[in-house]
This record gives structure tokens, sequence and C-alpha cells, in this order.
DNA sequence: TAGATTGTTAATCGATTAACAATC
DNA sequence: TAGATTGTTAATCGATTAACAATC
């Protein structure tokens, strides 16, 4: 029977794994667990909790091996492999992901960008990127066998494009439309409009 | 003394506002909060709860008025006024931040933009923006007496550029880049790495 | 009035922390 | 060996849910 891990624990894993990746590209070859805490502000007690839920990757009076515990940590959020994403909305943000070079060599690789817009649709990103037509979204997706996607487009679009994203076998959705998203179990929704976060701020402020 | 409410509680109220500001314009007048927390996936008890840490906001029976919780809940997170924001770093994502409409109206305008590369400085992005040169960072920040930046600037100057920011006295942060910030007690910082986010999401796939 | 829904209390559930034996 | 640090257990702390009297 599988283990069912918390999802406030998964949560942290990629912070793990990104502290030590980080790490691990200024030579640094061991930590512990207080150490690690220290870095991101995480307790050590904390993260020894977190990691136990996987295996022992430690050793008493040593710490962490960093390439092995990065290993282990790309291998269990299943980044040790490359995940194709489609970008869907080719406005600003679109592009601007479509640029980010910061998704290699953690994972992810954009593969089709589509807009609505026909004065956009065909025109190039970067070399290989060109827009596509959203109204192709669901064949081309399932060609591709993408599964996550990043949606770039207005709060007004965002439901009826996720629904076409549910359709096309998406299976995770990145959300950067100002509003809550409705899809069947199974499929996962991750949001990261500024506008909440900022707000979330402003209350400590003045 | 001041009443202190749990942090998580704080995070949720922008959601709430960001339901009740949607269904406001759509011409609903009223709603409880069972039918607000179908919209965005959480119990009625629990948003019950919440809003009570802040007031007696709804009426037996009848539920709550959607404009007077509209209004509460900004003046709560002092998002009824217009908070003036600096985005550091004028890549692709920092010109997309930019030119967003989405902060317009939610209580932030981008007011500065900065870069440190020579051929961006003083390039405009849009009519009244012109890339300012991180030289410059803190006497333009005070000067403005700008509280909230946007950091889109590569983790290797996140981290220095983010001691700029504090002692040009900056209190909130919304940080993009791919790395744990170091700031002093008072200092709040929120982290939106989407690759954070993509990975807490590929544990669940395959 | 009768029905609906709030605000709040008490009970449950889950997450974090402290502490330490095991052991590298 | 002595010192350091793990993995884990038990204790604490905090958050969520269920239930319901109050009342619109």
């Amino acid at each position: 029977m599988e283990n069912l891990i918390p999802d406030i624990i998964v949560g942290r894993l990629p912070i793990y794994l990104q502290a030590l990746e980080h790490m691990k590209s200024q030579g640094v070859m061991s930590t512990s667990s207080q150490e690690l805490g220290q870095v991101i502000g995480i307790s050590a007690a904390q993260i020894r909790k977190d990691l136990s839920q996987f295996g022992e990757f430690g050793k008493q009076g040593k710490g962490y091996s960093i390439p092995f515990l990065v290993e282990q940590l790309r291998s269990i959020l299943n980044v040790d492999q490359v995940w194709d994403i489609a970008v869907i909305g080719a406005g600003n943000l679109g592009r601007a992901i479509t640029h980010y070079q910061g998704f290699l060599n953690h994972g992810f690789r954009v593969k089709l960008v589509f807009d609505n817009d026909p004065r956009c649709i065909g025109t190039p990103i970067i070399d290989e990127f060109i827009v596509q037509d959203m109204a192709n979204l669901v064949p081309l997706v399932q060609k591709a066998n993408i599964k996550i996607a990043m949606l770039t487009v207005p709060a007004s679009a965002a439901q009826s494009v996720t629904d076409l994203l549910v359709k096309a076998g998406i299976k995770a959705i990145l959300n950067y439309a100002p509003i809550t998203l409705s899809v069947p179990p199974g499929v996962h929704v991750q949001y990261v409009d500024p506008v909440i976060y900022l707000q979330k701020m402003t209350y400590y402020l003045k």
C-alpha cells in the first residue's frame, strides 16, 4: 500500500532541492539538517522529519551527502526526467516564460505555446517556437503527450481554457490568472497570481 | 494590545477578496460562506472562522453583502490605497510585469524599474517608464518612498540586490528568483519561483 | 413565522518541536 | 575514542471541522 505523504511536506521538498543544488554548484559536498535549515529558514528537526518520510539519506555524525540527496530528491519529485510544458497565452508573461532559462536542468522544457489572437498565431517567439492556434490545443497537446500547462490568459478565459486542457489530458496547471479554477480530481493546480502574494504582505505594512 | 492573526489566515483573505470582487463584477450582491467556499474550494466553517477574527460582517439567515465585505477586506489588507512598486530586473519577466494591467484596481502600481545592464538603462519600457540604473536604486526608492519590490534578477544577484532594497527601506519583496533570501525582521518575502510550484506537482505525476 | 445562515465553542485532527538513543 | 548528527518517539502546539444557539 502506498504511504500517503502530507501535501505540506511535498511542498517543502523543492525548496530543499533548490538550496542543495545551489550548494552543489558552489562545490559543497555535504551538509547537515542544521546548516540547511539555517539557509532556508526551516528548523533542523522538520527537515529530518520530512526526509525520513522517504528513506534514510543521512549518516549520524556526518550529515547528508549533497550530490546523493539531490539525486534522491530529484527522483522523489520525478524531476530526474524532463517534462514538456505547454504555455497557454502568448502575451507578455507567456513570452517571458517561454524565454526563461530557469526551467532547463530543473526538469522542465517549454514545448508548445498557444494563443487565440490571429495577429499572434504563426509568429515565432524564439527560433523554434511558433505560436499555435488555441483552436488546435486539444489535438496538439495530446499528440505531444504533454501533461503540464502554464496558464497566462486573462481571468475571463481561464476556466474555459482549463476545460480544454483537462480534455487534452493535462494533469498539472500552473495558473497565473487571478481566478480559482475548477478541475476534476487528479488534476493539480498551483496558483501564482502575484496580486494574491502582494496583498498577503500589505496586510503587515503601515 | 494588538490581536495577532495567524499568517495562514491572512494568506486566505486575498483569495476571498479575489472571488468576491469577481462576483461583484458579475453584479452579484450577496453570498454565503457556503457559496463562497464552493467557488474557492474552502470549507464554509473555515471562511466564517477566518472572517470572525476581524469582525462580524454577515447577517444570520442572509449571508454577506458582497460590496460591504469587499470594502472590509480591502481595508484589512491595506489595499484601499495604492502601493507603488519597484521592479528590479528589466529582463523579459520584469518587462512583462511592468506591462501587466492586473495590478490596477487591486492596490498596486509599478512606479520604478531598475536594471544594471548599460544597454538597457535609459531605454523606455512603456511611455513613462525609463529603465533606471541599479546604481541609483537606494536614493530613487527612498525618494519615491516605495515599500514594495518585485525581484526578477538572476539568482546570483538576488541576495546583493535584496540588501540594497532593505537599505532603501523596502518592507515587502515578491521574489521570482530561485533562491531563499535573507532579510532582517520586519521585511516580508513571498516566493513565486515557478520551478518550485511545478516540482510540487510533478511529485504526483506518473 | 419558518427557514437559512451566521459567529462561536468544543472536539478533532494534523503539524511542529523537543529530546534522545543509536551510531557514524 | 569523543564529538557530531541522524532518525524517531513523545509532547506540544496550532489549525480545521462539526455542531448549534442566536437571530436575521
